[in-house]
DNA sequence: TTAATCTATGGCATCGATTTCAGGTCAAGC
DNA sequence: GCTTGACCTGAAATCGATGCCATAGATTAA
């Protein structure tokens, strides 16, 4: 492959020259210049960033960690992506499956400068273990956490939630059911926090009904629809954590002969493509803009500057389940 | 950061003893050994990926370059990273939204050496055009190409059609309308091969109906869905190019209060994750073994070995729709 | 006893770029 | 006439690792 070393030949200078000319800075004459740049078109010149990541000690690549690839996930990925090629950054994608091993394979290449920063979707591993590599460069979180060098770019689901709740209420629905997903996030406890300020600002019981936990496929709604019919209690409403499961709620619903909103209503939390094609209310937020905001936090760790961050905001999206 | 000659000055050796022990090659003695791995650990010493991928001439990653994120192409994309992880290969994601000029960015990686191979899902420049970057590393399609250079992992799509075909057959059907996607891709060519000679197997008239083409999202399978109450030959079954536009013909027709399938049948194609909320009939196939045997190909070229192919089959997934 | 082979180690060139340093020319300013 | 500073250039060090080559002692074979 032709090199620098090459260039500086033909056009009859040094290597320094080329790269100065290549890189526009320092001083060149007019001369040299041009005959610089022919040669360099002339012999197809490639720089390669290997060196250029060597030497300059960063490699504008940007590692994105996630569990698996699910309609969330690519959603951010996609404008995490976007986002970092226009700044002229690339980005690796490592896929954990939410294996530790494997999450600290990515945390690895950070160390070993392969990648520039981190953006980790969800992990796996303590916390602890996530900041002992923040020395290593910046890492930001997706998913809420609460620690001194990783930002993350989490919404308060507080307000998300709670514009879903109000809107049950304002349908006639009294007795929400709440379909949470994992309880060691902070999101569910958000989540849990508005459930219980709704019930207090509306006089309602929160502990008349029972609610679920840890759901979170299309399988797990399908057997909560299920397990609708035979419940001594039923609620009215489900508000679930996300699409997947309100979808599995509703389309096992439909299939059990059931009516939604007539037997109960369901609102979700996504919207995800599929949500639109069942007519699933939801609740809608800007995932591509809150990993554009991710990467702005990264790259202004990297380059020290300060970008501005774009304001986020949920959104009801009312459709036929509610 | 700690490097190669600050271990050696710590367990007294030189640099070259230290590479030797770290990559197990050449002799060294037990007791040096010990003394490396010794200062290694202490300094906690991470080797320079940038460094080695130099000296080495290769980056052990790989480029997948993709137009957009849909359903399928997050399938490939978490198969294609899984197996490149297994293998030891990284994966940088480089999205073009069918931009040539971003296209062409993602060739110009695997020119600067940024990536050892590239993996297209779906390419938007010329062939000729990605076969000349064939000369810088191994670039494998998935979408069906004829090149000599570029080899691909597409499936016979006239088997998986035919599939369906016969099938909604099977259940009586004789109208049935083809929703083609878009007819510059092979695969599109061969769906309508499969058509002509199902036709002619079972002495049908293949000109009877109208059919679509160029049609791709749920957008266009909902309008297909209101152009059928006013249609005057209408079809008894739809065979569609993808699940996107099978589920909008599906959901538009229920809103409409039609029947589905009393009114018309819908079969689809790749059995995405709302197929089965929509209980849609569609055609499944293993994309993710296929994304393996994309990995497949381009590790065997770079390591210039023969690696086993996955063989892939399609397979009816009938539900509610035929 | 001598030649051949194995084991062990360090020196140094190399991968391909960037950047500092030092040296040089030339015109403007005092 | 001398200083100052802008302009221009190449040599060489550097980033961090790898691996060839030379050397040399220890064995083994002839």
């Amino acid at each position: 492959m032709t090199n620098i070393k090459e260039i500086a030949a033909r056009a009859g200078v040094s290597p320094s020259t080329v790269s100065r000319v290549l890189n526009g800075n320092g001083y060149v004459s007019e001369d040299k210049k041009r005959r610089v740049l022919a040669a360099s078109e002339e012999l197809d010149y490639a720089p390669n960033l290997n060196a250029v990541s060597l030497k300059r000690g960063a490699t504008r690549r940007i590692g994105l960690v996630a569990p698996m690839f699910d309609e969330s996930v690519q959603r951010f990925t996609g404008g995490f992506v976007r986002a970092a090629q226009a700044g002229g950054y690339s980005v690796t994608l490592f896929i954990t499956g939410m294996d530790r091993v494997r999450e600290r394979e990515a945390l690895e290449a950070l160390r070993h400068k392969q990648v520039d920063a981190l953006a980790l979707v969800i992990f796996a591993n303590d916390l602890s273990l996530i900041e002992s590599y923040a020395k290593y460069g910046p890492i930001v979180a997706w998913q809420r956490v609460v620690a001194e060098h990783i930002p993350s770019v989490f919404m308060n689901q507080y307000d998300g939630y709670m514009l879903g709740l109000e809107h049950l209420y304002s349908r006639g629905y009294r007795r929400i059911c709440n379909v949470y997903g994992s309880t060691s996030r902070l999101n569910t406890v958000s989540r849990m926090d508005a459930y219980r300020d709704f019930c207090a600002a509306h006089g309602l019981d929160e502990h008349e009904l029972e609610h679920f936990y840890e759901i979170s496929t299309i399988e797990d709604g399908e057997r909560i629809a299920r397990l609708w019919t035979e419940s001594p209690r039923r609620p009215d409403a489900f508000i679930a954590a996300n699409d997947y499961s309100a979808a599995g709620l509703v389309a096992e619903a439909r299939r059990l002969g059931l009516s939604v909103p007539g037997d109960f209503a369901v609102c979700g939390f996504d919207n995800l493509e599929f949500a639109r094609l069942l007519d699933l209310t939801t609740i809608h937020y800007p995932v591509d803009l809150q990993a554009g905001n991710a990467f702005a936090i990264i790259r202004g760790r990297i380059e020290d500057i300060e970008l501005p961050l774009r304001p986020l905001q949920f959104h009801l999206v009312q459709r036929a389940t509610t």
